[in-house]
DNA sequence: GTCTATATGTTGATAGAC
DNA sequence: GTCTATCAACATATAGAC
């Protein structure tokens, strides 16, 4: 689906409004005055606020997914590749933690039909992370008793970052999210902490 | 402070409310029907929606701290004083889920001089987790590159369960926590993925 | 597509009877 | 302390002029 421009610049400003106050505290006023319009203007783009949440909650699940499902594509070896999926899901999450938050926290403000198209994007990132354990298990890298609960605790770890993560603190982010990657292969038994190329000249 | 019963009966439904639907998204008159009393009751007991709120929020921090405390009292070594400390922390936010999601995201719904006052309860639970970091460290049984990092991730890993744990999905709670609890003593570096009794005979 | 104006219901909080 | 009744402000959403 394709978004005219001022379709987009509400989205942009329900994303705001939503990831600061939450959907419930939103008014649509709100939005409308954030993209520089009148209240009425809202509802020429968008059929209701519901339907805004919803457009901002499938963008910033795709967009998420496709920052994962990127990580796990651009590296072979299982200890590489979780490194760099953490790395780069804990950097999503500080970059957009906005959308982040509006992704994690307001799930259940969507009405039915809508929260089961997300509930179905969500299952994935579970599947990507459980497959590179079991990977990684398989070619004897990681030594992990449940790889399914090892994988929601690494997901927890990146996740999190959008409630805890205050970018005016200046906290190095890249050290943030190095760190993160860093104890995930601690948590799946991978033997150095950080890994090194490995067979390279 | 001490509260009435009438209060008491109040300050639940509030938690329920909160936790269920945001403090945005919540109405007096929901506190209200929940408590079994018309709207007007609230404002006979406590002053505002806020001030609620602010009671709820307090009391959370204050058990969730006890919580944290008396766990990290329970042990003298480091090795079991961690593994106790994220195996209770970690049960405490599956079994008080309710109050965790409003403890944990509804921080910002506060007026200035009560969240003042949440914040500086909340550098605690920092504060602890990085001591017993630290004693492990000198104690040579952790091997921790970053101490306030991990620490601030061992405390994500419990307090994300509010998140994401849904008790009627029938997991383990027991088993969560245990996991948890073992996943920290891996992140920091400690020998053991399970602490067994040492010199007992 | 934009706006002002407004319909219709709900909100936090209060007044005042019992 | 409880309630019903109510206020003033504000909510979502729509109508209709430009």
């Amino acid at each position: 689906m394709e978004y005219s421009a001022a379709q987009k610049r509400l989205l942009d400003a329900a994303l705001d409004a939503f990831a600061e106050r939450g959907f419930g505290a939103t008014t649509t006023r709100d939005i409308a005055s954030r993209a520089g319009r009148s209240p009425a203007a809202v509802y020429v783009h968008h059929s209701s606020k519901e339907e805004l949440l919803f457009a901002v909650s499938l963008m910033g699940h795709r967009d998420a997914l496709a920052c994962l499902l990127s990580a796990a594509e651009s590296e072979a070896d299982p200890v590489r590749r979780l490194h760099t999926m953490v790395l780069e899901f804990s950097r999503w999450h500080i970059d957009h933690a906005k959308r982040g938050r509006v992704v994690q926290y307001e799930l259940n403000a969507l009405n039915e039909p809508h929260r089961d198209t997300i509930v179905e994007l969500r299952r994935e990132f579970q599947s990507v992370m459980v497959d590179v354990l079991q990977a990684g298990v398989a070619a004897g890298a990681f030594s992990v008793a449940e790889v399914h609960g090892t994988g929601r605790a690494i997901l927890s770890l990146c996740v999190d970052l959008v409630r805890w993560f205050d970018p005016a603190q200046s906290r190095d982010p890249d050290r943030v999210a190095l760190l993160n990657a860093d104890l995930a292969l601690r948590m799946v038994g991978a033997p150095s902490s950080r890994p090194r190329r490995v067979g390279f000249p």
